[in-house]
DNA sequence: TTGTAAGCGTTATCAT
DNA sequence: ATGATAACGCTTACAA
């Protein structure tokens, strides 16, 4: 039964080169020096031997690992896909490689998840907190010395670097493009679900880039002089039955809403397909911009307008701020942003004229 | 400076209780029998410390791993995205977690990603390989008893499980569709490249699941009696600019090739974007099918006609079947299969009256 | 039930 | 330049 991995170590490689155990380590872990003979001896030995340095004791010994962990939202999702390429793609270049996993949003796996990635003994951690008001696990992460950069979300006062676009400002930007298109009720469209029983409140928002979204939303909807902000943001889009009875109340509000932000790119397919299924045409019956620059927006007739996050630049630039990190960087943690600006095509237009 | 991340040790814990190292490991590690003072006095210890479970520690002492190792060819493609949330949903349940990795759907890398795997000392690896011709590096790791499943795609004589597609049947499926439509002269798109100077032949693609595809393609075309079927494949489908080549191709032919069968759903949305800037109209110039059902391929109008690879499915599955593998399954290896349905959507249609 | 002590495969210190 | 030898934090006989 018992196929006994027993892997060759540095221990036969010495024997056979016959040269002691430090020396072919030496040699093998590329550290200290060695004589010509014996380096020579002790490559040959590995190589007819297949020796196959193990990592984890060398983890052990030296106490720093290698690993580096990530926690999204939802690798499935493109948006994250894309940010983890990134970060794949820099930490390769440090000789760094990538634990990933999943919290589906949801702040008790990202608990759990960020538990076992501590146990694991990962040098350092890119998470993208599911709520910015519980972040005591991620606070106990640095405290215990693990490297921590946020992806896409800025949590302030934990300490650490953040990686994010500028969501407040693009949410202004959006508004005013929209406004100066003559539209005068815009609505924001989020998944982010409402706290049952309570009233909508931005600060009831966990995910921090969507809750600055907001507040730049609301703040430049109240500042053009339009009333009752708050009832033009609608939470709770997280399938497609939900969305649709927001298109439904969408279209029968008066006075009428004639434009959308959709907060994320899933989102935005759904009101789409919501809105063209009942035969309306866009910009025409109803103008849409969304966040994320997705694969679907740019095959629709028209194409869509949308926000540019660049996520592939925002794994990136995470990982790199986390290498530093981890090379011992001891500059102030700060927020890094990366512009996510909008790129107008084919679904802003004038209010329908009604 | 030196802020020594020495964590608590189980030795911290034995001595903060009073008892053994032993009897703490015991505890804590949840294994021998422990007495029930013991037990609570080191539980309360370790819950005071913050004791944190070394994995690495644990690992090299017992010598198994608890990380499994994935090499897919791009996480940013939709279709690995999903096939890793499989993964990672199956792998959690298991108490697995993933390490993963990118091989760029290029052999060296692939290569380079599973070293990296085996000196991590992973339990299994679940990989896409790059090239069915070319796996020594695979032979090597399941010599070296670690545990593998092919995903996607099958390497003949391997000895490996893979989870894959109906890839020859769907092939010969869409084309027997699309000639009942009417079309007598069908096109195969890929991504693969063409190897320099050398005249197309199905034996020089690497990627097993597109070898099979064409496989299924080319004889089921030569059944129907349709002369010159080899030069129905075009190869070489890797950027947006080669597409348009293609295409340009494509509709030059003559007699005119009528239908277009995608090889993923890149090469399918970018065939179709080609083809709509052109001004023309699906399905009434071109039938489309592409394999994939992307998230695009819903909101085009008319919409695409899929071949569905449920990837998540593949992945879910393929994870079953390494954690089986990990846990001693001695069963002989063999492919498991997941039907790749055809769905119907808008772009089939009979081919222009011309 | 509990404790002692020997590993696991490295790195790292200190003589030689 | 090389060789003993002690860690690293855990598991696991074996003894008490």
């Amino acid at each position: 039964m018992g196929s006994r991995k027993s892997s060759v170590t540095v221990a036969d490689v010495a024997r056979a080169a016959k040269v002691s155990k430090a020396t072919a380590a030496r040699v093998l872990g590329g550290y200290g020096i060695a004589g010509e003979a014996s380096r020579a001896a002790v490559l040959a030995a590995a190589e007819a031997l297949g020796y196959r340095p193990n990592e984890l004791a060398r983890s052990m010994s030296t106490g720093r690992s290698g690993l580096v962990g990530v926690v999204v939202g939802d690798i499935e999702n493109a948006f994250f896909a894309q940010a983890v390429r990134g970060i794949s793609d820099r930490l390769r270049s440090a000789d760094l490689n990538l634990i990933i996993s999943n919290s589906s949003e949801d702040l008790r796996e990202e608990v759990e998840m960020v538990s076992v990635l501590l146990r694991q003994r990962v040098a350092g951690m890119i998470v993208a907190p599911t709520d910015m008001d519980q972040v005591d696990h991620l606070r106990a992460a640095m405290a215990a010395g693990t490297a921590l950069v946020t992806l896409d979300r800025w949590v302030p006062g934990l300490g650490a670097d953040a990686v994010c676009g500028t969501d407040r400002a693009s949410a202004a930007a959006v508004l005013a493009r929209l406004q100066a298109a003559g539209h005068r009720r815009v609505a924001y469209v989020t998944a982010v679900p409402l706290r049952p029983g309570q009233a909508f409140a931005p600060a009831q928002v966990g995910i921090a880039a969507v809750r600055e979204r907001i507040e730049g939303f609301l703040s430049a909807t109240a500042a053009a002089g339009v009333e009752g902000a708050a009832d033009l943001v609608f939470p709770g889009a997280t399938g497609e039955p939900e969305v649709e009875r927001i298109v439904a109340r969408l279209l029968a509000s008066r006075p009428r809403i004639t434009a959308v932000m959709a907060s994320d790119s899933l989102v935005g397919a759904r009101i789409f397909r919501a809105l063209t299924q009942r035969g309306l045409a866009l910009p025409r019956d109803m103008s849409l911009v969304s966040w994320f620059d997705a694969d679907w927006t740019s095959v629709t007739r028209p194409q869509i307008s949308v926000v540019d996050q660049p996520t592939y630049r925002f794994g990136a630039r995470a990982a790199e701020r986390l290498i530093a990190r981890i090379g011992g960087d001891g500059a102030p943690p700060r927020r890094h942003e990366i512009a996510t600006p909008l790129i107008e095509r084919g679904t802003i237009g004038p209010p329908p004229a009604d």
